[in-house]
Order: C-alpha cells, then sequence, then structure tokens
DNA sequence: GGTCGTTCTCAGAAAACTTTCAGCCAGTGT
DNA sequence: ACACTGGCTGAAAGTTTTCTGAGAACGACC
C-alpha cells in the first residue's frame, strides 16, 4: 500500500479564523491532513465575507481578533441567515464575561492551548450534532473495543473500563488511526498539548497504562514497532 | 445509536421579537438548537406583519421594543383574529400592572436576565396549555427519579424531595439531558442567567447538593467525568 | 427589624491525574 | 555470549480538578 490516506472526516468544509500565524498555520496543516476541506482568515472582517462566499460547514473562530471580536464576527455571518456552527478558540483564563453563552446554540470552544485530538474532536462532535441526515458515528469500534466519543465510555470485550482523559485521548487517536504506525513524536504532536515540552517517555508511559486498562486481553491489539513507533491492529493471522 | 438529537421539543414554530442583537442572537440560536422553527423580527411592526404571514405557534415578545410596546403588537396581531400565545420578556422592575395581567390569558412572562431553561421551560408549559391534543408530559422520569414540571414536585424513589429554584432547574435540564454529558460551561450557559458573572464552581456546588439531597441512594445517577462533565446515566451493566 | 431560605464565594481537603525518573528487560547486531 | 539500544513499568513527586463546609450577601416574608 502506497498512500496513506486519512480517517474519512466527512470532507467537510472549514474555515478557521486565528490571527498568530503560528497557530494557524498548526492549525490549517493538521485540520487538512485530517481530510477537511479548509480555508483560512486572519481578521474578523475578511472572515466575514470569507464565510459569505465559502459558505463553510464549520468556523473554528479564535475570539480575540485584531479587528472585530468572535461574537460580533459570528453575528454578522449570522444576520445574513446563514446557521454555520462555531468552535471558538479561547484564552485559557478568559475569566471575563468572554466565554459565557459560547456552548448555545450547538456550539462549543476549546481553550488555548489545546491539543489537536482535543480540537478535531469537538469538530467532529460540533458536525454531528448540526449535521442531519448520513452521520457520522460517535462510537468507534476496532476488534473487540468500543469507545463512544459522546458518553466518553470505553469497552473491551464487552467490559466497561474507566480512563483518565489523556488515556482516553491516546485511546481515541490509535482507533482514529487503526492499522497505521504512529511514531512517538506524532502521537505527542496530536494528543499532547502544544505547548508541552516533555520528553517522549510519556507516550510510554501511557501506552503501558493503556494496555495494562484496555489489552489485557487476547488478542494483544496495541503494538510496537521498536524504533518506529506503535500501531493499533489485529494479530497476523 | 448513531445520531444525538436534541430533546424533541414539539417542532413548535415560535417568532421572537426582540431589539437587542447580542439578546436576540442568543435566543435564535439556542431555541433553534432546541428543536425549534426560528423565524425572528427586531421591530414591532416587522413582528406584526411576520406574525400575519408565517402564523406562528408562539411569540417571544420584548415588551420594550423601539417602535410599538409589546401589548401594542399583540393588539395588533390579534385583531387579525390570530389568537398566538406569548411569551413576554420584561424589565427587571416591570411593575407594570399590565404585566400581571398577562397570566390570565394563557400567556406567561419571564424577567430579564433570565436563564435559557427558565425561558424554554415558559415555552414549553405555555405550549402545553394551549396545544391541545398530543401533548408533552409535563412529568420528566429517569430510572427511580420523577419531576414534575407543573407542580414543582420531584422524588426520588417515591420519597418527596424539597429542591430550591436552582436545584430544580439543574436537575430538570439534566434530566431533559439525560445520558448527554454536559460540560460545566454548558451547565452554566443554560441554567444560569446570561448575565452571571460567576466561576464554573456554582455548577460543583449545586451538583454537590443536589447529590445530597436527589443522589444519596443506590444507584447513584448523577456521575463526575473528570476533565468533561457531569451525566444522568445508570451505571454500567 | 428579624428570621429564614437561598445564592454565591472562598478555601482547604481529598481525590484523581500527569509527569518524571531510574532500574530492569527485551530485541538486535556483532 | 555480550554489549548496546530502545522500550517498559513501578514508584514518587508534582499538579490539577473536584468536592464540600462555612460563611457572607441578598431578598422575601412576617
Amino acid at each position: 500500500m502506497a498512500v496513506q490516506t486519512q480517517p474519512k472526516q466527512s470532507e467537510a468544509k472549514l474555515l478557521v479564523v486565528e490571527d498568530d500565524a503560528n497557530i494557524l498555520e498548526l492549525l490549517s496543516a493538521s485540520l487538512r491532513f485530517a481530510g477537511f476541506d479548509v480555508s483560512t482568515a486572519t481578521t474578523g472582517s475578511a472572515a466575514v465575507s470569507a464565510a459569505k462566499n465559502s459558505t463553510p460547514d464549520l468556523v473554528v473562530l479564535d475570539v480575540m481578533l485584531p479587528d472585530l471580536d468572535g461574537f460580533e464576527v459570528i453575528r454578522l455571518m449570522r444576520e445574513g441567515g446563514q446557521r454555520t456552527p462555531v468552535v471558538f478558540l479561547t484564552a485559557r483564563d478568559a475569566t471575563d464575561d468572554k466565554i459565557r453563552g459560547l456552548t448555545l446554540g450547538g456550539d462549543d470552544y476549546v481553550t488555548k492551548p489545546f491539543s489537536l485530538e482535543e480540537l478535531t474532536a469537538r469538530i467532529r462532535a460540533v458536525l454531528r450534532r448540526t449535521t442531519q441526515g448520513e452521520d457520522e458515528p460517535s462510537r468507534l469500534v476496532f476488534a473487540d473495543l468500543e469507545l463512544d466519543e459522546e458518553t466518553h465510555e470505553v469497552y473491551r470485550a464487552g467490559q466497561r473500563v474507566q480512563l483518565s482523559p489523556t488515556e482516553f485521548k491516546l485511546l481515541r487517536y490509535l482507533m482514529l488511526n487503526a492499522n497505521r504506525v504512529l511514531s512517538k513524536a506524532q502521537i505527542l504532536d496530536h494528543v499532547w498539548k502544544y505547548d508541552f515540552r516533555g520528553d517522549d517517555n510519556i507516550v510510554e508511559s501511557y501506552i503501558s497504562y493503556l494496555r495494562r486498562k484496555v489489552d489485557n486481553v487476547q488478542p494483544r491489539l496495541i503494538h510496537t514497532l521498536r524504533g518506529v513507533g506503535y500501531v493499533l491492529r489485529k494479530p497476523a493471522v
């Protein structure tokens, strides 16, 4: 198999609005790679007109923008009758009034710094809620392993398993990329917040935790490829 | 279970009339998401003609409008023979006698600032009263937990439990969204008034009160999902 | 004006989770 | 068989999140 394709992600059209060039680059690259059709804007007014023209399925919107703030952008966008769902990006300690009301109308938000897994999970969740018709299932299944993104329940061989937040994110990432080999660096980049300055070993630790909780029965599903990374797959016949 | 749908809310047609752009956006987004078919107007005269054309099942009407006041709007609306029920939005200290009479005709009102739970509860109640035939039940039931929206009575395992107004609203919100994970932000946005300027901790406090009063017997129904939120559900099988 | 129920805040305790580290183990190549 | 490298994991330290008791603030009602 030559080409590695990403998990099908509804091919949705996203508009990403963010003025920090680094974060914008990070987001657009990884969301694009995740299979979304991404366009970008760096100011509120550019975002409004971009939304008018390209009618995205969802907007990823930094609340703090140089010109308009996120709420104004949304209001203007929706004045035209568009009802585009939004995932807001907010600063960690936006204790202000700023972050009130963001979850209304099926929208959601993530606070900076976030992990890419977190953001894409929210995007998927919002799309799931707002897209009618042929919907993404909220339940990931691989062999006898099941993970429900909505209820946060995980089962192995029918048994309920309790996972911590990081364990959950890691497992979801593995399942979304089943049969694909993931390097520790890759895992770190996706599952940990982008400002994490630690060492690879933490991935080993969490793989270990996950094995203990979720991969303690036959057949083993989490495999180590020495010097390469990890992969979730059914053992060879 | 694939799709997460909102609690079915009769799909009723609402006309929302409000001149403050922020509040209008807040209302239309969340009511639409709650399953109503929402149209909007920002002036009294626009409201009258909108009502003529689209014959809503219920009107949410700010009493204070730039041109006509809410009572005028209703008078004009009803001159044409329409008997559309109304939920008024009034300012905090509307001592107005006019408002007193409102509830007589089957209409109702909420004072600003309100919580969305409060508003949707009123809307549901008015629709329940005015819609004959297949009506929404006023009694929510989950496991051995029962909550009557009309009498405000709550029972756990057959035992009557006394709740304060906020506790009641919180529990109703949980029950309306049983089996769905609700973040503290989401709970705050729905159950607390939109001008509340406090932090998440108040949700924790009220969850704690609720547990003490309502979830002090087996099986536990209110569960914490660390880092995610709370959910009302029956324990794993 | 006092009592009561309620809302909201604060702060400490408890619990859960994350991260690091160090020693051990396993696979690989010589 | 040996040394080397990368991976695994137990334990401890560090951090974050949640829970809850106590009390201040508020307003309704007598």
